[in-house]
DNA sequence: TTACTATGTGAGTAAATAGTCACATAGTTG
DNA sequence: CAACTATGTGACTATTTACTCACATAGTAA
């Protein structure tokens, strides 16, 4: 049986994780890079919006070491560093299937 | 295959769930409830702090619909609302390990 | 070297979040 | 009914986060 303090300093670790992945650019970056690793032009171009902006996503998605980088010539590449992004991704939507249905439900319910 | 604007939606949903569980505390509360329905008051005991902000962390996880709860005379029961939430935190687990290796080994190459 | 390209970072601001306190509500008990 | 208990909520403050802009750096190419 784990002390209390060790067990809240696991929830503080696994909390940060979370915390990195939970912003929608950021899911779709590791979403797109799922399908491999990318330059940071690439990753620029299908997530939309500012580069530097991305950029700091990157870096926090790195921090967190969800992503790995390495550099070539001009170019960074960036990877996902963990075997289970997808399964973590498809509970999300499990719960979202959920949310979803009670939405139905209930406006069914009152016609 | 989906349009970009659906799955930017679905992104924004995956991002709202992982919010709402990115919280050390709530990952305490959600872990103990994982062992059954409890009472708000249980809850405070083993979460510690405030009542009234354990209060707000309980709407939180109702609102993303991790949790859901009933009102049993002055006694509100809540209970985890999700089939996989223990999946989801194994995994985030994996990822802390991993973390935590890789320093472990930067550790030992500098001895 | 100079000009250019891909990327990262610090400063500043606007918005979101966490925590606390005071108070409201609903149900219970005497 | 009044007093009490369990819980929720609004207002406020402090902290954190997201975003943008200006600038820095590192590598390439002429």
């Amino acid at each position: 049986m784990k002390k209390t303090a060790e067990k809240d300093e696991l929830y503080a670790l696994q909390a940060a994780v979370l915390q990195a992945l939970a912003h929608p650019l950021r899911l779709k970056i590791v979403d797109f890079l799922s399908g491999g690793e990318k330059c940071v032009c690439e990753i620029v171009k299908i997530a939309g919006g500012e580069r530097t902006n991305i950029s700091k996503h990157l870096s926090i998605l790195q921090k967190a070491d969800i992503l790995s980088s390495r550099k070539d010539g001009l170019w960074v590449y960036y990877k996902v560093n963990m075997c289970c992004v997808n399964n973590f991704l498809s509970c999300a939507k499990e719960i979202i299937k959920h949310h979803l249905k009670k939405r139905m439900i209930l406006l069914k319910g009152r016609k």
